[in-house]
RNA sequence: GGCCCUAUCGUCUAACGGUUAGGACAUCGCCUUCUCAAGGCGGCAAUCCGGGUUCGAUUCCCGGUGGGGUCACCA
């Protein structure tokens, strides 16, 4: 079956910092055109020179690339401004668009407002056009005038080269957000125009905060350079991206990016906005972080910290926390200071220091080869049952840690190793006697 | 407000006329356990409302209501 190829694009304006509703999009045109074996384009929508920002342009670039969505090709439409003068010109000359001396709208006395723009000769008919995800979707353009499509020749508006790019640029399928559906009879009026082919249209629901309305900066991190400053798996944000408004129709929550280019398809996507749910995606991140290897959790530590020592409390921190982020603030509250050097005992807290005599002779008894969580715990668990496990293993860990709550004494005692769990043991014994 | 889109547990969602309305996150309980965490098991929890169509509607149609988007010489 002979079929032409696709050919999609990620279309951001460099006015803010990849906004994650933005990634999904751009996740979504990735999906679809890596499946089908097609092509993909980013094309930064920089017409507006005033707003436009190249501090932005990077951030985007870089959040994609550490998403590692990547791109075919790469354009900026405020190096094309001669494309769209050539086909302002033609449509200027076929008599569709004019130049318009007067501002006819005549809406406000805007001083930034021109006398001379460039408008379409818009014939006012109801347009109608497929949309993948809603199906049929129909507008009276009347309403919208001669709308203008560029400021000058040399200054097009969005709409204007928006259309041009995507006929230039042989796009056939247009994935955006959901709040370019009412753009969409506009585009498709310049179009006609132009005499140009409509591309295949799918409109995907936006993501909303928790009051529904449209997730932004005043509702906390919507940045995806803000997710990864947090700490998230870029694979595990993916991942919950293409689950907010997505399903494969299986219970299947986790995904390798193979497995969602294989089973991602259009007519999955849901129709209504999604809410972004940060406790969903704490847990898809924690999913990541125990699938993923250890030495990522490196860098959570502070230098005064002996590799080996970080390799072995990596474990202990990985099942208490959903985000690198949240690990490397435990460690820098001190939670695990008592790894490093014995820890201040509160006496008060030590249930039972008559208990340490006979629990310090058993790991002495312990040869140095075998001291690990699994013997020490055979070891003193005979001793614990009948003596109280509450007074055995809470004045240990006490002793160990300065705390009544840590990870369990035999892990503790293997982390610290023999000779230094002797040492705190034996010190706060004879300081009780 | 006009126009457009939309509507299943608190949240993300499954169901494409017939199901005890399923799963996941969150929550609650139990188990495991000296504590915390993790883990295992289980519970609670939804079809917005009103009309049709049909033997039968979560599902199809219409209306209402709610929510969202958009109404620029921004994108």
């Amino acid at each position: 079956m002979p079929t032409t190829p696709v050919i999609v694009r990620f279309a951001p304006s460099p006015t803010g910092p990849l906004h994650v509703g933005s990634a999904r999009t751009a996740l979504f045109n990735y999906l679809f055109a890596k499946q089908m074996g097609g092509k993909i384009i980013l094309r930064f929508e920089d017409t507006d020179r005033e707003r436009s920002n190249s501090e932005f342009e990077a951030d985007i670039l870089e959040s994609l690339k550490w998403l590692e969505l990547d791109f075919d090709e790469i354009y900026r439409q405020s190096e094309r401004t001669a494309i769209y003068r050539e086909a302002l010109e033609k449509l200027i000359s076929a008599g569709t668009a004019y130049i318009s001396k007067e501002d006819i709208n005549n809406t406000n006395n805007d001083k930034t407002k021109r006398g001379e723009v460039i408008r379409l000769r818009n014939p006012g008919q109801r347009i109608i056009f497929q949309d993948l995800i809603r199906g049929e979707i129909s507008f009276d353009t009347t309403e919208l005038g001669d709308f203008v499509i560029a400021k000058s020749l040399d200054e097009p508006l969005y709409h204007f080269a928006v259309v041009v790019d995507d006929w230039q640029m042989g796009v056939t399928h247009v994935i955006r957000g959901e709040d370019h559906i009412s753009n969409t009879p506009r585009q498709i009026l310049i179009q006609e125009a132009l005499k140009v082919l409509r591309p295949i249209y799918a409109h995907i629901p936006l993501i909303l905060a928790p009051d529904r309305s449209k997730l932004s900066k005043r509702h906390g991190a919507v940045s995806v350079t803000e997710y990864r400053g947090q700490g998230f798996l870029p694979d595990a944000l993916l991942n919950y991206l293409a689950l907010l408004g997505w399903n494969p129709g299986t219970d299947q929550e986790i995904f390798s990016r193979s497995e969602l280019i294989k089973q991602f398809s259009l007519d999955r996507i849901q129709k209504g906005g999604a809410i972004f749910n940060l406790e969903k995606l704490n847990w898809l991140n924690r999913e990541y972080l125990r699938r993923v290897p250890e030495s990522i959790w490196d860098d959570i530590f502070p230098n005064d910290w002996p590799s080996a020592l970080r390799a072995k409390v990596t474990p202990i921190i990985r099942e208490r926390v959903s985000t690198l982020t949240e690990g490397h603030t435990l460690i820098e509250s001190g939670e695990y200071d008592y790894f490093l050097a014995p820890p201040i005992v509160d006496k008060n807290l030590l249930k039972a220091p008559t208990t340490l005599s006979k629990t310090i002779t058993l790991l002495e008894s312990i040869p140095g080869a075998d001291f690990q969580s699994q013997i020490i715990k055979s070891v003193l668990m005979p001793y614990a049952d009948e003596a109280g496990r509450a007074a055995v293993l809470s004045t240990m860990r006490v002793v160990l840690t300065g705390k009544e709550r840590s990870p369990d004494p035999f892990t503790l005692a293997e982390i610290l190793g023999q000779a230094e769990t002797l040492a705190r043991l034996r010190k706060i014994f004879h300081d009780s006697q």
